[in-house]
DNA sequence: CGCATCATGTAAGCTGTTACATGATTAT
DNA sequence: ATAATCATGTAACAGCTTACATGATGCG
C-alpha cells in the first residue's frame, strides 16, 4: 500500500499535521500518488496503532503534529530496499494520449494543446521548486527527483508540440 | 472513468473478447492504466446496457466478441475531447524514486539498480513493439505514443545511471 | 463582523484486488 | 492423459472519492 509509505516518507522530512499532508500530496507527491484529508486522517489513526507514527505535539484547533517512529522509519525503508514494486499505474492524461491518434486532425489537436499548457506549467512549478530547494542548506534529499520531473515534462512538451505541427499539417492536406 | 474509456478505445482498435482485453491491457496499456478481467466482464455488460458496444460474434467456449457501437464512438469522442481531463496520478515506483533520496548509499543503489532493469526491459519491449507496428501497412495509430514510451524510459534509464554513480561515489567517500 | 483558511472527522457509494469457481480447447 | 491456455463469471474485501458535518483561528 502506497499510501502508507507515502505518509511515513513524507513524516521523515518533517513531523505535519494530517492537514499538512494533504497539502503536501497535492504539491510535491502529486504527479507519483494522491489522497484526500478523508483518507489521510484514518491511515494516521491505523499507522498510530502499528507503532509507525506517534503524536509529537497538540496545537490549536485540535490539531496534532504527527513524527515517524524507528519503527516506522524501519518499515518505509524495508518497502523502499526490500519489497519487489508492484509496476501497475493509473494515469488517466496517459489513457487519453494512447487514444488521440484515433481522433480527427483537429480534435487531436485541441487534445494536445491542452495537454500541452498543462506540460508548461507543471515545468514553471518545478523550476520555482527547484530554486527553493537549491537555496535550503543542504539541498534537500528530494532535488534529483525535480530534475527527473523538469526532464520527462521537456520530453512530453517536445512530443506534443510535435503532434500538434503533424496535426496542422494533416488538417491542411485534407483541403489541399 | 478511465477503465471504461479505455475498453471503448481498444475496441476501436479491434473487437474483443473479454479475455482479449485483458490481455491487453496487460501489454499496451500497462503504463497508462490496469485492470483486471474480474474488473473488465462486469464493466463490458455495463458498456452493453449504454449501448456503447453490442456482440459481434459468439466463438467456442462461449466466448463473445465485443463490438463499439456509433454511440460507443461518439462517448469516446467526446470523453477525449470534450471532458476536462483527471491529471491524478497513482504510480508506486515515482512514490520510490521520491524517497530513494532519503536512504543511505549502498540501499539506494540497490532500489535504483532493480528499476534501471526494470527500465531496460521496457525499452527492449517498447523496440520489438516498434518494429512490428512499423512492419504493418499503413503504421497504427499509436506508433507516436510507443515513441513516446521510448523517450521517458530513456530519460528514466540516464536518470537512474546517475542516481547509482551518484550512490556508488557517496559510498566510497565513507570509507575513505 | 464576515471571509478565508486551518483542522479534523465520518458515511455512502464507487473502484479495484484477490480469491474462488467452473469448464472448454489445444498441444504434448 | 495432463498440462497450458482460453474463457467467463462472482464474492469478499480493501482502497478511494464525494459529500456531509463541525468548529477554531486569523485577517481585513
Amino acid at each position: 500500500m502506497s499510501l502508507r509509505h507515502a505518509v511515513l516518507g513524507l513524516l521523515v522530512q518533517r513531523p505535519s499535521t494530517g492537514y499538512e499532508l494533504a497539502k503536501l500530496f497535492d504539491r510535491s507527491l502529486m504527479t507519483a500518488w494522491h489522497a484526500r484529508h478523508s483518507q489521510i486522517y484514518p491511515e494516521l489513526t491505523k499507522l498510530e496503532s502499528r507503532g509507525f507514527v506517534e503524536v509529537a505535539s497538540e496545537g490549536p484547533r485540535s490539531s496534532r503534529t504527527w513524527r515517524i517512529t524507528r519503527e516506522g522509519r524501519e518499515e518505509l525503508r524495508a518497502w523502499l530496499v526490500e519489497k519487489e514494486p508492484s509496476r501497475i499505474q493509473r494515469n488517466e492524461s496517459a489513457v487519453r494520449l494512447f487514444f488521440a491518434g484515433m481522433l480527427a486532425p483537429g480534435d487531436r489537436q485541441v487534445a494536445c494543446e491542452r495537454d500541452l499548457a498543462y506540460v508548461n506549467e507543471q515545468i514553471r512549478m518545478l523550476e520555482e521548486t527547484r530554486e527553493q530547494v537549491l537555496a535550503a542548506t543542504p539541498p534537500q534529499y528530494f532535488l534529483p527527483t525535480i530534475e527527473l520531473g523538469l526532464r520527462v515534462n521537456a520530453v512530453y512538451r517536445d512530443w506534443l508540440q510535435e503532434q500538434i505541427d503533424q496535426a496542422e499539417h494533416e488538417a491542411g492536406e485534407i483541403h489541399d
